[in-house]
DNA sequence: CAGCATCCTGCGTGATACTG
DNA sequence: CAGTATCACGCAGGATGCTG
């Protein structure tokens, strides 16, 4: 179905936005990079705080959300080719621009979905 | 997964707000309900917007993101009970709020994505 | 008109094992 | 350490047909 990918791109910057951000990390993994480049153990770790550690997240799937924000140009990847192998990623300008949506975003959450973790006391959310 | 629903709910206001608005059609319904009520038939004419007319979309999928939204808390139901069927949607309190939200997004789409679909050239992000 | 019932399919996600 | 390769599964979401 939908063979033909030749769609406007919807046309709706909302739709974009949820492509773009489409599944479970993403919209973490950036929040985690505004406090500047992790690696990719560090991102791993980090995103399991506040997840039930029932589950670990398999590296397929961490490692095809940075490919996928990478390509959507949030987030760049520095590989220092050495070994042990040490892989940063930090926010582009772009992926920057972006922190400030899901600052609000986090605050409308925490406003009106009383979310009982405050993981962080609400980061500086200055709009640009 | 996750069978026992006790978990801390994540904590994360980014990823209840994932859940929130998953589906490929939620938030654009918020949008669209944000200038009155609508009923279900013009909820789907409008959602066809900017789709490229491929495919329609199925009352099953519609119904359930309605559903879902109105058990978010976002929108209401009001049905009037009568023959021909006639059923309004509306944002509530707490969608209205969320609003703003949207247009963050929206807009930094459009700064972002490039989006070439102005199906409406920034409307009012006037917070309450 | 506003849905619900049923079937089907692709993809996102998780688990596990392996490699440079 | 930072991934890739495979297998498997649940669910979102599309297509039809029917109903009050």
């Amino acid at each position: 179905m939908a063979k033909a990918k030749s769609a406007p791109t919807c046309g709706c910057p909302v739709t974009a936005f949820q492509k773009m951000i489409s599944g479970k990390y993403k919209l973490r993994i950036v929040w985690d990079l505004k406090e500047g480049p992790r690696r990719y153990g560090e991102i791993r770790t980090g995103l399991l705080r506040g997840l039930d550690g029932s589950s670990e997240i398999a590296p397929r799937v961490l490692s095809r959300e940075l490919k996928a924000l990478t390509e959507s140009g949030l987030i760049d990847r520095k590989d220092y080719g050495v070994v042990p192998p040490k892989v940063e990623y930090r926010l582009t300008r772009k992926g920057k621009s972006f922190v400030p949506v899901i600052a609000a975003i986090r605050n409308w959450g925490t406003r009106h979905l009383a979310q009982a973790g405050p993981d962080e006391p609400l980061a500086g959310m200055a709009a640009e």
